[in-house]
DNA sequence: TGTCCACTGGAAGGGAGGGCTT
DNA sequence: AAGCCCTCCCTTCCAGTGGACA
């Protein structure tokens, strides 16, 4: 071995990794042993649902909390709990079939009655496809699954607000009343949902049968999210691998965003994940800001490059009136840009109401600010600008091959190097 | 006070695409 | 193969609207 040779490898493993095995750990999907501040959450809902392992239903729940308030990892966790429990003592405690579904990926009647149905059928054969039948002959097939054994069925619709939104209370109406035509099986609802507004929508019958429990999660403070990030950190970073005040810093920003735990964790797996590209030896203050800045970023460009064509051309469209000095443009502005975009690109132009819808979800996402405004005589309108940096946003679009060659041979008079 | 503008946003429905059933 | 269902994306139609202006 040459001097050369042994140095070459001393770079490498005389540092300290940051992380232990397991990073996922530092993730908010991630459930662990016990969870921070929520005790008495726990304990209540466990209490309602416990009756489930007697074999009797427990009222269906609603449980609302804003976004990373420990409500989805609650639930999770209180499944694996009554699972367990049922694992454990056998023959004193019944089966709990414990459903999971997340209403903002299956966000259809048909998807939710496909998905809790399937929940029982292993064979691939057997199992309900996911278009083709009549919603009614899923929802059958759903209930003599239920009804086939003598057990309680627990379904978690998390961000049920969003199926409601979409889909309307139907598939709610249906399941709440199943119990009815059940002989042995029985049936129980946990919705989650950060809108509290939201059973504002539903037909009373449905609304008064969901809320048998109510529960608000409160958001965590600074010190709470402390604890959560602290817990996290012992088991998924080395010892000394962080600086004091990280943990703090990560808190009181989350803090600041209504107490949000998801957004606390990520902001320290990112910085973790920075130090450790940079080679760092220790996770410092410097990197907890660097991962601001990077998790807005990543958050912009998930969503920018997962558009579909024309909402692109039509974030395009935004753009450049922006780039070209107004301070915002209204509809009639940007469906005129757009049109013209097309007509470059030769493809067809979507009429002016979907491109309104564009519009709408554009700002739902973030990426835009549309207010509603009046202008008199001059009509009512929105006015549109950007929520997030040009050139960020254009870096995005350059991405699209499409969308690259239209910015770039766009023979506009004042095509500038801003794009 | 009524008019009028430039839309907004709800409703209905078409058609393509996925797949099942007979 | 024909008939059916469901979802998604889209168009067409149209009543409704906030507020400047005559």
């Amino acid at each position: 071995m040459t001097e050369e040779s042994t140095s070459l490898f001393e770079k490498y493993t005389d540092i300290r990794p940051i992380f232990k095995k397991d990073r996922d750990i530092l993730r908010p999907s991630y459930i662990p042993e016990n969870l921070p501040h929520r005790r008495k959450q726990i304990e209540s809902l466990a209490s309602i649902l416990a009756t489930a392992l007697q074999g009797s239903r427990p009222s269906n729940i609603l449980i609302f909390g804003k976004t990373g308030t420990g409500k989805t990892a609650v639930m999770k966790y209180l499944g694996k709990e009554i699972k367990a429990a049922h694992t454990t003592n056998e023959g004193r405690f019944s089966a709990v079939n414990f459903i999971y579904i997340n209403c903002e990926i299956v966000d259809t009647q048909y998807g939710v009655l496909a998905h809790v149905g399937n929940y029982f059928i292993q064979d691939w054969d057997e199992r309900i496809p996911f278009t083709g039948w009549s919603t009614e002959k899923v929802y059958n097939q759903l209930r003599e699954q239920i009804d086939a054994r003598e057990e309680v069925t627990l379904i978690v619709l998390d961000e049920i607000d969003k199926l409601v939104y979409k889909s309307g209370d139907d598939v709610l109406f249906h399941l709440t009343e199943i119990n009815a035509d059940l002989h042995q099986g029985k049936l129980s609802i946990v919705g989650i949902s950060n809108d509290l507004k939201f059973t504002e929508f539903l037909d009373t019958r449905v609304r008064s049968r969901l809320g048998e429990e109510r529960m608000v999660f409160p958001p965590y403070n600074a010190n709470q999210l402390q604890d959560i990030l602290r817990q996290r950190a012992e088991l998924a970073l080395n010892d000394d691998a962080i600086d004091p005040g990280v943990i703090s810093l990560c808190a009181a920003l989350a803090a600041q965003e209504h107490g949000d735990a998801r957004r606390a964790l990520d902001l320290l797996r990112v910085s973790a994940e920075l130090a450790e590209r940079d080679h760092a030896t220790r996770v410092t203050e410097h990197f907890v800001h660097k991962a601001v800045n990077k998790l807005e970023l990543d958050a912009v460009e998930e969503v920018v490059s997962t558009l579909p064509t024309h909402s692109k051309l039509v974030l395009l469209s935004i753009l450049i009136n922006e780039r070209e000095g107004s301070l915002y443009s209204t509809t009639g502005e940007v469906y005129d840009t757009y049109r013209e975009l097309c007509r470059q690109h030769g493809m067809n132009h979507l009429t002016q109401r979907r491109v309104t819808d564009l519009i709408s979800e554009l700002d739902m996402l973030g990426i835009i600010n549309a207010r509603l405004k009046s202008f008199g005589r001059g009509g009512r309108t929105r006015e549109i600008s950007l929520a997030v940096s040009l050139y960020e946003i254009a870096d995005v679009l350059r991405q699209d091959e499409q969308i690259k060659d239209l910015i770039d041979s766009r023979p506009h008079q004042n095509q500038t190097k801003l794009l």
